[in-house]
DNA sequence: AAGAGCTCCAACCGCGTTCTT
DNA sequence: TAAGAACGCGGTTGGAGCTCT
């Protein structure tokens, strides 16, 4: 095992994709469908790892990717749902047509976790401490079972369900303005007109 | 003009979960 | 049932490009 490790660091092409590898794996996707990295890694000539092909096909090459800047209201959604979830990326992403959980984790530090922070400084300045201030329903300390397995696709629905039995989510959110600081307007789940379909409009 | 410092994003890594044999 | 393989996730890093001095 340990030996297979060496050999797959030594002999597997890292860093930045080149255009060419790009049409690569997208041409090898468009034939055989997605799914079972390790094989597409092996047999699309490219010396990359599963991995680093699924990472690539799911973040840059898959269709419906959506590039440039977030808008206002991807902010905003992605700040109350980090509110709401914590750094739970893949469900966020999964709420923004387009956006893969990269972008938004990438999105969230270099952008929103600065703000957030300036914010939060000014919160806690007026804001009694409550117990459901910046902690989000779902940290990742709760993360007894996540996405993972293979085969099972994304399954974040299901996930979202589980998650929400296990911390007895609703019941939380069923006393009032449950989640956040009451006392601060500026902060997520203050604003009236969000819904928590809004976020799951799946339920 | 140049080089130092900073920002941002693509990609890697390690770990936990699920599937397969 | 156990072990190994495959997969997906969040955290972290590296480096290209930009800004400042």
């Amino acid at each position: 095992m340990e030996k297979r490790e060496e050999e797959r660091k030594t002999h597997v092409k890292r860093g930045l994709w080149k255009p060419e590898e790009d049409m690569i794996l997208r041409s090898y996707i468009d034939t055989h469908g997605e799914g079972n990295w390790a094989d597409i890694s092996r047999r699309s000539g490219l010396k990359r790892g599963g991995k680093s092909c699924r990472l690539r096909w799911k973040n840059y090459l898959r269709p419906n990717i959506k590039r440039g800047g977030m808008t206002p209201q991807e902010q905003d959604l992605i700040i109350r749902m980090h509110k709401l979830l914590g750094n739970r990326w893949s469900l966020i992403a999964g709420r923004l047509p387009g956006r893969t959980d990269n972008e938004v984790k990438n999105y969230w530090n270099t952008h929103l976790n600065k703000k957030s922070s300036s914010r939060k400084q000014n919160a806690t300045e007026s804001v009694e401490a409550s117990p459901w201030v910046d902690k989000p329903v779902m940290s990742t300390e709760v993360r007894g079972s996540h996405g993972g397995g293979g085969g099972g696709g994304e399954g974040e629905e299901d996930t979202t369900t589980t998650w929400m039995e296990e911390t007895n989510f609703f019941a939380r959110i069923e006393s009032p303005l449950p989640l956040t600081a009451h006392h601060n307007p500026d902060t997520l789940l203050f604003d009236p007109s969000f819904a928590f379909t809004d976020c799951f409009p799946l339920l």
